[in-house]
DNA sequence: AGCGCACTAGTAAGCGCTTTCTATCACCCC
DNA sequence: GGGGTGATAGAAAGCGCTTACTAGTGCGCT
């Protein structure tokens, strides 16, 4: 069997409590003691038995951050971010990041905060669209109180603050003025037959974007274009795209509830034989890495993942302070490319 | 505080042995006392500690995956698709997916296995390239002997086999074949002045790729083109290329260690006034979900790494048999798309 | 010289669960 | 009718660590 803490204790000649306080180093132990304890550590290849200590200790080191999905590129930047942020995964230090994916689902996003609950996590940093509907907000809103309650910081990254304050650091993501810029900039180019490709019903996200559409729209005394609701993937952008120009077929620019599904939406119009954005302007939202090479490099809104995903692992580990009043806002930036140009005359 | 084990068996009127009993499942209990604890339970919403059930349990259902870097979609979908084999995060059942980036850092992914180690994880898959020493192999292999004999579960994914066997099982990709059959695509349509941008030296993966690609001119009977090492990412794809180019300016093609080294490999050609597929070919390897999307659309050799990473998940969790031998080959298919053409003439 | 304080290090009581061993109770068969 | 036999449930001994509390130094100060 793996070495425990007495025999390393036995072996050094000292108290379990004192090889405890060495590798912990919350408390003073003489320097003589010290190394002849490190000897015995190193000698043995002890390596400490987290549960135990956890039990003991009634915290462990580890950090939940929940996502819809991993391999999307925008929830992997962000957990990779909070995971980078999270420190050297050295000896004495340490934490780790336990990543789940929720699928969009609100059952699977409950359960994942049970579990982490029950893992007795040190944080939880919590990405993704909000669903809209009192019920879900509450259910999850009750579980997050459990888990601060129990000593838990809680991070909510790219999703609207609670109805209720419980102590969570909230960084927003500023969907509705991102939307707004480019709509505005399809509208600066001349396009008076917007389409738009919204992201699921019901969820926070895709309610904002559309809204700063709309409001963009709504300055300039433009009556609402068609929309069509698609999850947030590349496919259903592809069939989207379609549906939306059968609903008006001279549309000359459609925007995207993000990048992938403005990837899907080229591919489709592409496929119709249309061509953005000579016939048809396209826009995205985030910037992921590769939207740049697309085919065409997307007109989009930028969303500084990276950045924020650290600074969630900050706030989410003590080592920054929570913005004032709990809250941020992070702004997205118009990213002109070549997917959007005039409308044809 | 949370309520407890004896708070749930008190309210029950039976002892903590019979409520850890109904939560366990593992051991005859009376339907009329089961539905009295499960009543208890619901009550007072009791989460089991997990940290002091691991610690009696002597294991925690947490799995471990190491990847080089979470942000990197290559090892998202991996990471996802491990996650999502996990199963169900239910309220009795539910593995926990730790996600580790070891910034592909051999000190790093060794610390990242002690840390696994310390929390008595149930299994560790582990991916991406290993490196080619001895010294770092030996190094990785006694971590995960340990992590074995501890009663972990190891599978590695997309990684060369250890040279000794612990017990591990093994997916490993066949980067040599897809080389081979990338360059063979080449050479059939004529390119005679192929240049190959490899991954980072001493990388089991590059080598391996570059191997095949070495095999397929071999079997041809040409000489090897010009080769420069780079990182696995786009800007170095972009830097890459250009010092092939200034190698032979007149090479006709470029084969790439991965699809983001080729994404930047035609981002630099495309600077330097070349057209892709016109003036020169470029292929990529892993089949990206944006490579058919990019500019121009990317010949490569498709992994499956869906299906690879749910395997590795599965044999992680007990869920599926190891492969015979502990090893199994998962083979690369020839994509073919618009970023390859015949060479100028 | 005597007292108290600053350092260290040891003692031991848990942390909340799992599980072995044991006890109890029906029940049934010879 | 008595003892074997299952089926249930309880008692209690840890799992390996942390951390109050306690104890033993040596030193400075009055």
């Amino acid at each position: 069997m793996a070495a425990t803490l007495a025999d390393v204790a036995a072996r050094a000649g000292v108290s379990t409590a004192t090889v405890s306080r060495v590798l912990r180093g919350n408390y003073p132990v003489a320097e003589a003691t010290r190394s002849r304890v490190r000897r015995a550590v190193a000698e043995l290849d002890y390596v400490v038995n987290g549960p135990a200590s956890a039990l003991a200790a009634a915290s462990s080191d580890l950090v939940g951050v929940l996502v819809h999905d991993i391999a999307d590129p925008y929830f992997g930047i962000l957990a990779g971010a909070v995971q980078e942020s999270l420190g050297e995964p050295g000896v004495d230090g340490g934490r780790l990041a336990v990543v789940c994916g929720t699928r969009s689902s609100h059952e699977r996003e409950l359960a994942c905060l049970t579990l982490l609950l029950r893992q007795r996590a040190a944080a939880v940093v919590i990405t993704g669209s909000a669903r809209d509907d009192p019920e879900a907000v509450r259910a999850v809103t009750t579980r997050l109180r459990r888990l601060t309650e129990a000593g838990t910081r809680v991070v909510l990254c790219g999703r609207p603050p609670l109805p209720e304050d419980i102590g969570a650091g909230t960084l927003t993501f500023d969907n509705r003025g991102g939307a707004r810029k480019l709509t505005e900039h399809l509208l600066h180019l001349g396009h008076r037959r917007i389409g738009y490709l919204a992201g699921p019903r019901g969820r926070s996200t895709s309610r904002h974007r559309l809204e700063g559409h709309q409001e963009a729209l709504a300055a300039r005394g433009d009556a609402d274009g068609p929309v069509v609701h698609v999850s947030f993937d590349r496919a259903a952008g592809y069939d989207g795209a379609r549906a939306l120009l059968q609903k008006d077929p001279r549309l000359t620019a459609v925007v995207c509830a993000n990048d992938s599904v403005a990837l899907g939406a080229c591919a489709a119009l592409r496929d119709l034989g249309l061509q953005v954005p000579r016939d048809v302007s396209v826009t995205g939202f985030v910037d992921l890495p590769f939207s740049g090479d697309a085919m065409p490099p997307l007109t989009t809104a930028r969303l500084p993942l990276q950045q924020a995903g650290a600074r969630a692992g900050r706030i989410a580990t003590g080592a920054e302070e929570p913005p004032p009043g709990g809250r941020a806002n992070v702004s997205a930036e118009l990213i002109v490319r070549s997917s959007t140009a005039p409308p044809p005359s």
